[in-house]
RNA sequence: GGCGGGUUGGCGGAGAGGUUACGCAGCGGAUUGCAAAUCCGUGUAGACCGGUUCGAUUCCGGUACCCGCCUCCA
């Protein structure tokens, strides 16, 4: 068995993964707070924690690993974009779901297992919250409950901080009810017009973090394998979390790994709409970016370095996405060979590949052994190559790998009457080559590349496809 | 101020105490009427200063610079 490797944010090692339950390995990564598009940053831990949940499906099997990530559905962010808009919360969060699932589903994520709603687990944080004060760990405050940090020795061990050293940093928000500045708002009171539910404190909302912890124990369990999220989540989101969980359920680990992946730059920068350099996953898509690119693009660099997003990788991913594409296309690739290599025992994984893969998620190490993989010359040959791509969520659809590649056509982008045309021209060439008559086979050459269209000469004939930039247009004036 | 991360060849980007990372670009070659594509080959590294070691880019210490977090944030 693959042994996978992950470095713990809590012992800042890197340790052999050693699950609870192999028969049940449970993982929960922080998901979106829905109040607008998801962002590239955003989709950074949604990829990373996806290819995690491949690996794991492939080590301990499909239908021993459990995912929870959750969807933050009541905060103070979505709120506003009510408030601003006019617009039910309901709404706002019900479509902002949507679109967030639908732009993960364009970067090839998969659905978790579970994806609570922290609006359906109201009554297992009140549940939580209740206790922790009964002992002693919280109180409550002018309608608001507290966690009371000084109850919880270990609070501040995940990010290397201690409750003194915050407090002289003194960024903190004094609220006079709070008996130390850092304790943490588990539950406030909301006033007419915002949600809220009634509670032993009155009517109100939880705080942020309270969810993760509540649905994380009802979900995975007091305690589970692997935490995951953003590495700005470790404070104070995170060891919140911990700090509740832990004091919730005695004598277990909320989570035995905790992973947190970098921050995502652009153009070397910290992406801000004032720097002008913010973008949605949405405005790439659009762009005609391909899910797989962007995907391939956030893979090559180690989640636990900061990544740099540019346009150069995001053309060189494209690039040899397209090769890699049309190497399998060309090798005949598709649902039903899979299937085939399959039952003849030859859809496997490259050990090597593999390998890197589990040393704490080496995706760009994975991507380099593609590389060498892809250099085999018959279909069973590639079949761990293809089983890499796959791993790696990179194929999106394996009978539509030659227009992935860019071979084949979209049919959508090219009108009907371009294939007739194009072919004639192209046999117009063939005669004009035939007769050696150069000039006027590379006049019409050139006539197809200024519309886009990239002829490529095979044996005696010539294939050709649209190119980037296919102009049907350009085309249209020699019909 | 506190905590954490980083600094690899023209560019991107990994692992490993000693043996080719890998990709792109470049260069040379094969193929081609010419292109494109494809294939083969190939050069250039490890911020700086010390230490440990037979041997360090890899471990330890220090210096410089960069970045993130400490406030909602993936």
């Amino acid at each position: 068995m693959t042994e996978i490797r992950l470095h713990n944010s809590k012992t800042r090692r890197k340790e052999v993964f050693v699950p609870l339950d192999p028969g049940n390995v449970r993982m929960y990564v922080c998901g979106p707070t829905v109040y607008d598009r998801a962002h590239l940053g955003n989709a950074r831990p949604a990829v990373v924690f996806d290819v995690l949940f491949r690996l794991l499906r492939h080590v301990y099997g499909a239908g021993h690993v459990t995912y929870v990530r959750n969807i933050t559905d009541v905060d103070d962010k979505i709120n506003a974009r009510a408030a601003e808009s006019g617009r039910s919360i309901g709404d706002i969060t019900e479509e902002t779901t949507g679109w967030y699932l639908e732009d993960m589903a364009a970067l090839g994520v998969m659905e978790p297992t579970h994806m609570p709603r922290a609006t359906g687990y109201i009554a297992q944080m009140i549940a939580m919250i209740a206790g922790l004060i009964e002992s002693g760990h919280a109180y409550e405050a002018e309608g608001h409950v507290l966690f009371a940090v000084e109850s919880y020795a270990a609070y501040g061990a995940l990010s290397g901080r201690s409750v003194d050293d915050m407090i002289a940093g003194a960024r903190v928000e004094v609220a006079p009810y709070k008996r130390n500045p850092m304790d943490f708002v588990m539950w406030k009171p909301s006033p007419e017009g915002l949600p809220g539910w009634d509670s032993p404190w009155g009517r109100g909302r939880p705080g942020w973090h309270i969810e993760c912890s509540a649905m994380a124990a009802d979900l995975l369990g007091d305690s589970f394998d692997i935490h995951g999220g953003g590495n700005d989540l470790m404070f104070p989101h995170h060891e919140n979390e911990i700090a509740q969980s832990a004091c919730a359920h005695p004598g277990v680990e909320m989570a035995q790994v905790w992973m947190h992946n970098e921050m995502l730059m652009v153009e070397g920068k910290k992406m801000s709409k004032s720097l002008g350099n913010f973008f949605t996953v949405r405005d790439l898509l659009e762009q005609g970016v391909p899910g797989e690119v962007i995907r391939f693009v956030l893979l090559s660099t180690h989640y636990g370095k900061p990544m740099d997003w540019t346009e150069a990788k995001r053309e060189e991913a494209t690039a040899t996405l397209k090769r890699w594409y049309a190497i399998l296309h060309r090798h005949g690739f598709t649902a039903r060979l899979v299937e085939t290599l399959r039952q003849g025992g030859q859809w496997q994984a490259d050990a090597e590949f593999a390998g890197v893969l589990a040393n704490d998620l080496n995706a760009p190490g994975a991507i380099a052994r593609l590389h060498v993989l892809s250099k085999g010359h018959t279909a069973p040959a590639l079949a761990g190559f293809a089983h890499g791509l796959d791993m790696l969520g990179l194929v999106a659809d394996w009978d539509r790998l030659g227009e992935m590649a860019g071979i084949a056509a979209a049919e959508q982008v090219v009108p009907d009457w371009v294939g007739p045309l194009v072919e004639d021209l192209l046999a117009r060439r063939q005669a004009a080559r035939a007769g050696r008559d150069w000039a006027e086979a590379d006049r019409l050459r050139d006539l197809l590349n200024a519309a886009g269209v990239n002829v490529t000469d095979v044996g005696g004939g010539a294939s050709w496809s649209p190119g980037e930039r296919f102009d049907p247009a350009v085309l249209e004036a020699l019909r």
